[in-house]
DNA sequence: CAGTTGAGTGCAAGCGCTTGCAAACTGGGG
DNA sequence: CCCCAGTTTGCAAGCGCTTGCACTCAACTG
């Protein structure tokens, strides 16, 4: 393996230049950094990250703990993130919590703290006070997404403003009796998410006079087998006949799409269907849905954590706040003005 | 932040003791052990992985290469991986190319060379001679998922085999025009796999004593709104209309079933559809597939990854040959009898 | 022209751990 | 009681890089 010393020696100078030449760091003429440069390349040096990592305290390696992985929203993350953290010459280590309880206190102890990284990245995760301070502790920038955790700068999308944007886009339509298919609370993994949700339909419906129906209501699990299952639940109900279902998830919403279908009725003639997260399966399907830019949360995240690491300010110079991030209506086919009732038809026609 | 010192100082030991005793190297008489571990716990202290990694040439990391990351493929494979890793203390770091061409350079010789891994688990990509080269250069085992990689010991599934078998459970249910929604040859990604799949259903075909039709035969892209298209242009068809579809994915597959409900068929009662992968979403549809087990896939090769690190035999250990990997077929409900001939209606029942 | 400044470079002391070597100790056999 | 083999421990030399400090030298300043 050629070390530092072989370019030293090849390029006729101290293996501190050759460092400082490589790294930028400090005052190199030009010519001696050419030099360095092509007996570096000659010999195909690569620095040694492990060496580097122990004199300089930094890793230039960002840890990115998800709950899980095999997840639409998770992976687009993650994307995100690394295509960030490779354009500063980051690695990404991973860490998925999925699976048992002891594998995540497992990847606290003894993982994240044996200082593999400069910096964290959780994603959707509720932190414990006790976790957020053992970060802390080690001195490592933690930044969130998906969701606000105390004491950490965070990004998230505004919950109940994503909801209220897409059941405010039924409105719009002439819905009046809306459906919704929510997380389920009992099992709220991380945020509130599914609550929040479910108040910003409900918020919605009270600003355009309509007090939510809670037989309109009825939780998932964010799959679309269990949104499925939802929507046939809610539209088999005889006594009160939604007109336009909002799931709190795309996967939800085409789950009932497909309920929808199966019932015999046509989207969006007979149902609207609005879904969030502009899920990859959405343009298939016609979904209309809210675009929460799940990429861009990532990359966005990863700056915040590159700021973080900069000498200047330190580990405080972010400010510890959720920051919202940006999210768009896109309507697609599976939203229409309500159907005219079939009393009105006549009226409408005549 | 604690150091050895600080914990060989409390032990009343060596730093050497505290080493060897927390490693499990070398003898340590077991009270002494005792004494270290506790003041360990009680310092909270975690080794350094860098000071460790210079000092061994370990880092009990390895890299994870993906083409994509956004696939239920992959991060399944990833996710078995990391299950394994874990459990042998390993960190994973990952490296996405999807994305531009320069990604797939920058990835090889700025991040993998960095001596940043211990090995590297190449998952569906075909490594360029020079890229295998450069990376047994620097001694770090290489193992492949997903294809076969020349000098490369790798897992991979007959993909022959599996369409062979998919193909086979449509025959022994009497179906005899069956088509073949294939991945597109032009644009093959990974190891021929399209080609593999659809040599396997033709071969089920030929030793069926049936002549493979060019005319079901339609390639797709590996999603499901490229398997929706596939389908009705093959259900379209008025001079060839099979009974049966098998696709080379499961997405494909459930695109092709969403394709015949469209155009009015049913699903079997119609038309038998059977995928490859076992796709989280395949029992949701009911899909009859062949599971290629895409965790397992990822837990094998990190064990084999180990114990090329074992230095007991060391990179060389492991021979660089293809190991093929279970699968099994899945039936259910989407794959029925073939229906009986309009013209053969009356005489079965007669 | 002496004094000041700053660029450019090298020396060498770490960074925190591992491990070869040797010393110290233990116990059993002759 | 001495010697030998085996066990337990500590010393100290790295692992490959970074960087504070000191030095040289050229370009300015007044």
């Amino acid at each position: 393996m050629t070390g530092i010393d072989d370019v030293a020696k090849l390029a006729g100078v101290s293996t501190a230049t050759v460092s400082r030449a490589l790294s930028g760091r400090g005052h190199v003429a030009p010519r001696t950094r050419e030099k360095v440069a092509a007996a570096a390349s000659q010999l195909g040096y690569v620095v040694n990250a492990d060496a580097s990592s122990l004199a300089t305290g930094r890793t230039r390696n960002v840890g990115v703990v998800v709950p899980f992985l095999n997840r639409w929203f998770y992976t687009s993350v993650i994307e995100g993130a690394q295509r960030r953290l490779m354009q500063y010459g980051y690695d990404l280590t991973l860490y998925n919590l999925s699976g048992h309880d002891d594998e995540r206190s497992s990847v606290f102890e003894h993982f994240l703290l044996r200082k593999r990284v400069d910096a964290v990245l959780a994603v959707s995760l509720e932190l414990t006070e006790q976790e957020v301070d053992s970060l802390h502790a080690l001195g490592r920038p933690l930044v969130g997404v998906g969701g606000p955790i105390p004491g950490v700068p965070t990004f998230s999308i505004d919950d109940v403003a994503v909801t209220k944007l897409a059941t405010e886009h039924l409105l719009s339509l002439g819905h009046r009796v809306i459906g919704h298919i929510g997380g389920d609370v009992e099992r709220e993994l991380s945020f509130h998410l599914p609550t929040n949700r479910r108040h910003g339909y409900e918020l919605a419906l009270r600003e355009a006079g309509i007090e939510p129906d809670p037989a309109l209501y009825y939780p998932a699990v964010f799959t679309m087998e269990s949104g499925y299952q939802a929507a046939k639940q809610l539209l088999g109900e005889p006594r009160i006949r939604p007109t336009a279902l909002v799931a709190a998830s795309d996967e939800m919403a085409i789950g009932a799409m497909l309920a929808a279908r199966d019932m015999g009725l046509r989207v969006p003639g007979d149902l609207s269907v609005i879904g969030i997260d502009n899920h990859e399966l959405a343009p298939f399907f016609g979904l209309s849905t809210v675009d929460q830019h799940p990429g861009l949360q990532g990359e966005r995240a990863v700056e915040l954590l590159m700021e973080a690491l900069q000498p200047s300010g330190g580990a405080d110079s972010v400010p510890a706040v959720d920051q919202p991030l940006p999210f768009d209506l896109i309507v697609r086919d599976s939203t229409a003005r309500v159907p005219l009732q079939p009393a009105a038809v006549g009226s409408a026609h005549g």
